[in-house]
DNA sequence: AATGAATGAGCATTCATTCAT
DNA sequence: CATGAATGAATGCTCATTCAT
């Protein structure tokens, strides 16, 4: 009553919202995306989303079932929301290099501020994807990620730019993955070979890097004959 | 009745090496590496690892103190091992390109093989690197892995075949984040995606343009002037 | 099969109060005094405190955070109680010297009904005073104590019967440290001296010096020309 | 092996005078008497024991089989120890008051500068005098406490000086209450009523005011017709 | 729709103690 | 005499979850 009662914290709950599910499990979901982000799955605490909110820990299990239901949700918005966010970027598909460093510039630079999702992936990742939901929904989520690196690659070929025979998806793959890393494994790749590649001079020309990478590799046919 | 058995399972240990601490730490460590790269930091159960042990839980306090105790042990020795695995690979530094091929190669089975290696590297970042122990020890422990880039590099652009300028550690980075992110985020890269890039000809495909990525990027001047 | 049976015991438990959260705090702080009281902080147990409640071990934590968290508000409880019990006791301030003897008598008395409060006190000396909670309250709710003596002997002084000069303060002092101890050490000071002190009627011969001693000191001037 | 290991802490002990188990075991209960005195009986740790110790956790139960066995002989030590330094007093029989002034003010200093021993006289009390070994043997080590008290109230009564028909073991209790209770309940008294009568004044006075009450007890008849 | 009270199962950790040499 | 390695049994505490209103 007086003293501790851990898990009662008193709170200052803005009221004025009540009576709003939606709100109510919107603020749910931002609260337990932090907390999920920050410590994993099996390291976040339902006590600790419920006081990053301004409901109750009971609501948690009204809205979303248990630990698992709200952790499905959280992974659902946030790719959700990502690939909306990705929707937004225009690009001129007649100058298709143009535009293919600008997705890139775009995905390097988002995945660094979205930390978040980039966490929250690697723990789905390290859960070996068991929380993704209905794999066709999934996928259609995802879909349009692809469907842009397709769009400028083809209008590359047509334009004679670009050199033949790749797929879309590779290219996708190849630059998700520096961009990904970059965010990522910083943690561990600084630690390991120093903090140059993070610094924002650093950051700047690994993002130069990578867009250079990718369209070297799509101008100039691979040399196999080894030296 | 139900309730005890976990912690007093009749396990068939073998006794013959006991009064042998550095066989019974080595012991731990394996199954806390399992343990650890399944379940994460917080997700691991110190009764499930002493289960996979040939000795108690006891033990596990009385040589690692705690949790993160043994956690911490378990990472260094994953780096560890992992680098000098690495040092085994014998590279003709008189041709070049082949060895930076052989090099990836190398990279990307190694890890596709060490699957438990890149799940504890994403858990150790989802901890922010927190304990990887002594910065500078941990970067001694690290180094062999630039060094072989950058004799490769060095070798290949003294014979000119390679074009100046470029840092190993960035082309370490490329290497890395392609064949880390490989493994990392094939759970979540095969739900959004497909699974084509994942199957054995599909990463047959993926090793070799993750070569011919990063050649022809040490071959060719990028073009700055877009279109 | 034996093993965990101390958690499970059947208990008859009164569940009329249940939703009543004081009654539940009550409950356990009785029994939390009595496991304190017998084995002190480090030797109690809370599972045996919660056998001896009529809810479970969990509801402690829910409550009262850990068992220092309990074993303050134990001692917080038992001053209260102690002090309150005094202020029942009703005084003929006209009569000083009959009541100072009716005070000693109580006190006397008090303490060795109450050697749960003693061997607390003790306990908390032991802690060297660590978990009597904010210094300020807890002179309060000590401070009648004092006033009750104070008062008799400002009226001894004003009718000129106590002579002057001498510190209610003191006289509490003295008055405590004989009712004190007398329950505090007689383990050890009967096993040392024999027991006849401890005897009823070594205990109201003992009760009947503390009067004489004080009273004497306050109606004496004392002779400090030594012989 | 390199890290942690709590229990076998890396210590820098004399190793000179091994090889002869008296030093050994005193060496130990010297240990053992800081920290029984410190957490008590139950708060005590072997292994904090044996890292105070020149010698190791093993020697403890080889010398005293195990930690009640060890409590039992610091008890039986530290008593011997204090009644044998009281025997160093040496008291002038003839001059009965200043002798019983000057022995007030021994014991009173006494056990101001040992409050380990008050400390452990609180534990074993708490414990009810459950370690005090063989009954007799504790009463015979005890028995010069009160034959002092006894050798000066003879002589005054004798010299006239002294009222008749009191107990040597009361008066030894009175004094034995006051100056024991004075450091035993320092923390308590000190939070509950302020800390005037722990300063060195305080000190002074309170002192002071102990020999006043005993001899002014011992030298006027009590008054028993209350007003 | 909402909530304070309640809880069983299990968690990391610690303890005094003994074994093997 | 001496010691590093080993251990069973508990200990304090926490977790996600459900009850009663």
């Amino acid at each position: 009553m007086l003293c501790c009662m851990t898990e009662n914290k008193e709170k200052k709950k803005r009221q004025g919202w009540k009576q709003n599910p939606e709100a109510v499990q919107e603020n749910i979901l931002e609260a337990a995306l932090e907390e999920f982000a920050e410590r994993g799955f099996a390291g976040a605490r339902i006590n600790l989303i419920a006081d990053k909110t301004d409901t109750s820990k009971r609501m948690i299990y009204y809205y979303f079932g248990d630990k698992e239901g709200l952790y499905r949700r959280v992974i659902e918005k946030t790719y959700t929301d990502t690939r909306q966010g990705e929707l937004a970027l225009e690009l001129d598909l007649s100058k298709p290099q143009e535009a293919l460093r600008k997705l890139i510039t775009f995905t390097f630079n988002h995945h660094r501020k979205h930390s978040d999702f980039i966490r929250l992936v690697m723990i789905e990742n390290i859960h070996q994807g068991r929380h993704l939901g209905e794999k066709q929904h999934f996928a259609d989520i995802n879909a349009p990620a692809i469907q842009r690196v397709k769009e400028i690659y083809s209008a590359g070929v047509e334009q004679g730019v670009f050199r033949r025979g790749l797929s879309a998806e590779q290219l996708h793959w190849q630059i998700s993955a520096m961009c990904f890393f970059n965010v990522s494994n910083q943690a561990t790749f600084g630690a390991a070979f120093g903090d140059q590649l993070f610094t924002p001079t650093g950051q700047k020309e690994l993002c130069q890097t990578i867009e250079d990478t990718v369209l070297t590799f799509l101008l100039h046919e691979p040399d196999r004959l080894l030296k």
